[in-house]
DNA sequence: CGCTTTCATGTAAACGTTTACATTCCCGTA
DNA sequence: TACGGGAATGTAAACGTTTACATGAAAGCG
C-alpha cells in the first residue's frame, strides 16, 4: 500500500500539518525538523495524493486539450504548441480524445471538474450551442474552431474562408477554370467554411460553378484518394483540385499518380494547414499555412490567463489568419 | 461557484448519501425520489467533483500514456492504438509528455498519484535502473521501449535490431556493399539496437563496416537532411543509406533530390516505422514496418489487465517484432 | 525580572464524495 | 393482531491533504 502523510508523520515524529508544511514549503517548519521529514520521505518513497491535495487546494496546475482525435500531423502540430506553451507556465498538460461526437465530450467534461484548472475544446464538427450547454459554469474554457456568440467562453478560430479564398485565386491565376475541390467532413465548421471560400474564389474567377465539382471527402488521405476517381470521371475533367487539407491533397496526389496524371502539369493540386510533411511531398505542396502549432501555444495562453482572473474575464474571439504557400503542386517552383 | 452534492441535496430533500445513490446507481432509492433528484442535478448542472470521487473509492477508471513527444506521426499512432484499446476497457485515456529527460517523467509519475489507475511509460532516452527507482511502488506501469530486468513491471519492446538487420539485408540482396546508417538520438534504446542490426546485416553480408558510415542524426527530418549531407562527402560514396526511422528517411530523400541524386536508381534508401506517410511518398519508401498503433493497444491491454489485478501479477516482456515492408525505395517495385 | 513578540508545532475542521451501519416504516404472513 | 423481513433513508466516518487557529516555549527589550 502507498505510504501517506500520515507514515512519514508518524516516522518522523510530529503532526501531518508539520509533515504537509516541511514538503511543500508553507509556513514555518525548523530546519532541522525539514531535514529530517524530507528524507524521511524519500526513505519511504512518499509522494502526495495529487487527488487530495487538489480537493484541499482547489488547485490542480493541470490543464486538458480536448481534440476530436489525438492523431495524424495536423493534431501533432496542434499539441506540440500547446505542450511548449503549457510547459512555459508551469502547467501539467493533459491531452484526450472527444473521438469527435457530442456524447464523448460531455462524458470527457465531466470526467474533469476536480481534476484540472481549465479546458481547451477544439470541436468542429458539435454544433457550438448544444457545446456550449454542457460546458461547466465556472470552469474556464477554451473553444477551437467552433463557433460561439462569445459570452460565455474564450474561442480561437481560423480564417478558413480566405485561406481556402487565397489558395483557389492562385489556382485560377494559373489559369485554372475548372477547379474541383475534395470537402471536409459534412457539419464542420472549418470544412464549410473553406467551402465557402472556394466557391467565392470561382465565381469571381469566373470559374465553373458547378455541385458535381464539390466531391466529397472526410479528411482523411484514403477519402482525398477516392475523391481522385469521381474527379478523373468528370467530363470535362478539371485541370486542378483543392483538397481542404493537406492529406486528403497527399492522398489525391497518390492516386493521380497511380493514374498515370502528372502533377502540376496535367493536374494542379493545392490544399490546407501545411502540415509537415507538405514541404517534404514530390511535387511538394502548395497550401493556405495556419500556424498550427501556434494554434495550440494560444489555446494555452488564453486558458492560462483565464484560470488566473479565474474565468471573470472580458472574453475574446481571437481568428488566425492562413498564408498562401506556393510550391511545386500548383505549376510554381519551389 | 459550482454545485457539490450538498445543493442537490438539499434542493431535493435528502441527504447526501442518498444523492450519491440516486446518481450512481449503488444501493436502493426509491424511483421517485431517483428521479426528482437527477432532474434537480441536472437542472444546477451538477458534475461530481472526479478528485474528491478517487479519494473516497480508491478509483480513478484513467490511465496514462506519457511518450516522450506528442507529436509526428509515430507518437500519433501509438496514442491512436492506445485511445481504442482504452475506449474499449471504458477507460479514460490521458496523454502526457515527459519531454525525454528523466526531471519531467519524475514530475509527470508524481502528478500521477490518485488522479490514474496506471501508467504506460514509453521512453527510450532514459536507462532503465534510474528510471525504475523512480516508479511508485503499488501504481501498475507498463514501460515501452526501455530495457528493464522484468520484476517491477510489465514492458513491451520491439525486436529492432531484427528489423534493422531484415531491412539492412535487403539493401545487400540487392547489390549493395556501401551502406550507409542515419543513427537515432545517442544513448536511445531503440537507436542503439537498430545500429547493432544495422552492423550485423553489413557484417554477415561482406558490407563496408566504417566508423564513418554510422552517420549522426535524432530522428527527426531536419537531422535526415544533414546526415545526407555527409554521406555525399563520403568517397567512396555509398550506394544505399539505411535510415533509422521513416523521418529521417523522409529528410534524407528530400536531400538527395535537392542534390539532383535519383533514388533508388543513384542511391537506394530504406527506414524504420512504417509511418502512415512511407506508402504515399515517391518513390514510396522500404521500411522495417511495426505495428505501431498495436504496441499502444497492447500497452493498455497490458495495463488494464494490471490493474485489475492490483499489480500482483506476473510480470511479462513482450517484444513486438518488425516486419520488412519492400516498396520502391530500394530499388524494387511497389 | 516581567512582559511582549515571535517561532515552532499540534489540533481539528474543511475540501466533496462514498458507503457501512443504524433507524424507521411498511408490508406480508401466520 | 403481532412479528419478522425488507425497503428506504439518514448519520457519520473515512479517504489524504491543507491550513486557520491555538498553545507553549524561547528570546529580546525595557
Amino acid at each position: 500500500m502507498k505510504p501517506t502523510i500520515k507514515e512519514v508523520a508518524k516516522k518522523a515524529a510530529v503532526s501531518i500539518a508539520t509533515v504537509s508544511r516541511a514538503l511543500s514549503n508553507s509556513g514555518l517548519v525548523a530546519e532541522a525538523t525539514r531535514d529530517r521529514i524530507r528524507q524521511i520521505a524519500e526513505e519511504i518513497h512518499y509522494t502526495p495524493n495529487v487527488s487530495a491535495r487538489s480537493l484541499s487546494t482547489n488547485r490542480t496546475d493541470t490543464i486538458v486539450l480536448v481534440l476530436p482525435d489525438l492523431f495524424g500531423e495536423f493534431f501533432s502540430e496542434v499539441i506540440r504548441g500547446a505542450d511548449q506553451r503549457a510547459q512555459q507556465h508551469n502547467y501539467h498538460l493533459l491531452v484526450s480524445s472527444s473521438h469527435n461526437n457530442k456524447g464523448d465530450i460531455e462524458s470527457a467534461l465531466h470526467s474533469m471538474r476536480g481534476r484540472v484548472d481549465g479546458i481547451v475544446i477544439m470541436s468542429p464538427n458539435i454544433d457550438a450551442h448544444t457545446l456550449e450547454s454542457s460546458l461547466p459554469k465556472s470552469l474556464p474554457v477554451v473553444l477551437l474552431n467552433c463557433s460561439v456568440d462569445g459570452e460565455r467562453c474564450d474561442s480561437i478560430n481560423i480564417d478558413d474562408s480566405q485561406g481556402a479564398y487565397q489558395v483557389v485565386r492562385h489556382l485560377i491565376s494559373h489559369g485554372h477554370r475548372r477547379i474541383a475541390i475534395i470537402k471536409g467532413t459534412p457539419n464542420n465548421l472549418d470544412a464549410e467554411e473553406r467551402l465557402l471560400g472556394y466557391r467565392k474564389a470561382v465565381s469571381e474567377g469566373g470559374g465553373d460553378i458547378s455541385e458535381e465539382l464539390e466531391v466529397d471527402g472526410n479528411f482523411t488521405e484514403l477519402s482525398g484518394q477516392e475523391a481522385v476517381t469521381k474527379i478523373l470521371g468528370l467530363n470535362p475533367r478539371p485541370t486542378a483540385i483543392f483538397a481542404s487539407n493537406d492529406s486528403m491533397a497527399i492522398g489525391a496526389i497518390s492516386a493521380l499518380r497511380k493514374n498515370g496524371i502528372q502533377v502540376p502539369t496535367e493536374m494542379a493540386i493545392a490544399g490546407f494547414d501545411d502540415i509537415p510533411v507538405a514541404e517534404y511531398l514530390r511535387p511538394s505542396l502548395t497550401t493556405a499555412r495556419i500556424a498550427i502549432s501556434e494554434l495550440g501555444a494560444m489555446a494555452v495562453e488564453t486558458l492560462v490567463n483565464a484560470v488566473k482572473e479565474r474565468n471573470a474575464h472580458t472574453k475574446k474571439q481571437l481568428v488566425l489568419q492562413a498564408n498562401l504557400v506556393v510550391r511545386e503542386s500548383c505549376g510554381c517552383s519551389d
